[in-house]
DNA sequence: AAGTGTGAAAAGTTTCACAGCG
DNA sequence: CGCTGTGAAACTTTTCACACTT
């Protein structure tokens, strides 16, 4: 007989509820900073900007984290969604194409969040891109494969000019990369093992466009 | 008898396709500028990441736009478009929380895309922001009712740290702001006729970590 | 023949409602 | 009693399939 498989498998989790695992993540990140240690689902759903019953339907899907009548640990809930979204340990992240707002991403510091390290720039003119006075170092693009190959690099940050775009991104899933963070506004072509997530700005602020009136 | 509303209801047409409907605009200005003058579902589909009749259904809810047989016309098409996002004028932004982020983003220009103009960045520290050499100019964020009332401003850009958002976020709907683009990774609370846009970049890298291996 | 427009089916997601547990 | 966990219902969005037009 076959073993039930039940719980977990990953595949048939819905996107959106992975998505919001990092939101509450985040949330409970507040709490415990706040020195609470359990939360209702009304309380984090709250927080997290979506209904109570949807936040214990997502976490329903990684396993039972909650004492009924009480809530969720807040700490047991932080270690669980980190497990779960892949986070243990120290992910080292690298960024090409360092020109306007690739430079401008890396000055802002906040991709250097808690599990996470952009370790590396990479520009078609390292020159001109280290002069924007950056504290990461810049190499030249030429030095790739070479980087992510021995730093075991799996996630990248890509801004380069959209003609680029795909050119780069081949070269970035030949040498191991899994996961893009795409501000190039193209979309890219990749081998579904690899998973691209699209950010695109300028998008973003036109799409408000059609709410006002 | 009544009048049969038919389409273009504005409400019942779902986010995600006026979504897309940005991202059509920005591939058929692609094609435009290549002097395509027709287009299929198929061809524009491909280009924009998704399948020909999610594209033929979503510019269903406006009209009927293409030739049987031969396409969608690119030009009229983009015209289109751009009617139905409300982008026929130039809808000015203002930008609040000169800090980190929010220089990166005034030093990015890409939000400068036709259609929208950054005109001013708001701070409660404006010399400190005048002094990371930005070329727009850094209005003390006392100043902000004033200026969004006189420049007629109805979206705004939010980059303040997470405990002053939801104050500074009270004060621009109070005086008229209908959009905001929201990248304090925090839930803003505001009045239904206000749409919020939420961009939280460190969320979107975390996000990957799920799907590494 | 090529390609749109669109009901209807399928898939995906959210919400409800309540049993069950501490 | 309060709050979780979860099937089932409701709703939303995507995809299919094909009639229809040029």
């Amino acid at each position: 007989m076959e073993e039930e498989q039940g719980k977990s498998q990953r595949s048939d989790i819905p996107k959106k509820s992975i998505y919001r695992l990092s939101i509450y993540h985040r949330c409970l990140q507040k709490l415990s900073a706040n020195e609470q240690d359990t939360v209702s689902s009304t309380t984090l759903a709250k927080a997290a900007g979506v209904k109570p019953s949807q936040l214990r339907k997502d976490l329903g899907y990684f396993g039972q984290f909650g004492t009924r009548g009480l809530g969720y640990p807040v700490d047991g809930l932080i270690s669980t969604i980190r497990e779960a979204l892949g986070r243990e340990h120290l992910q080292p992240v690298i960024l090409v194409g360092a020109g306007n707002l690739g430079s401008a991403l890396l000055r802002y510091q906040g991709f250097q969040k808690e599990g996470y390290e952009v370790i590396a720039a990479f520009d078609a003119k390292p020159e001109e891109a280290r002069a924007r006075a950056l504290e990461i170092p810049v190499h030249d693009v030429s030095e790739l494969e070479d980087f992510v190959t021995e730093h075991e690099v799996k996630l990248a940050i890509l801004c380069v000019p959209i003609d680029k775009a795909q050119e780069v991104v081949n070269r970035l899933v030949s040498c191991g990369i899994q996961g893009i963070l795409n501000f190039s506004s193209i979309m890219l072509e990749v081998p579904t093992e690899v998973t691209v997530n699209n950010v695109d700005l300028a998008l973003e602020l036109e799409h408000l466009g059609y709410f006002i009136r």
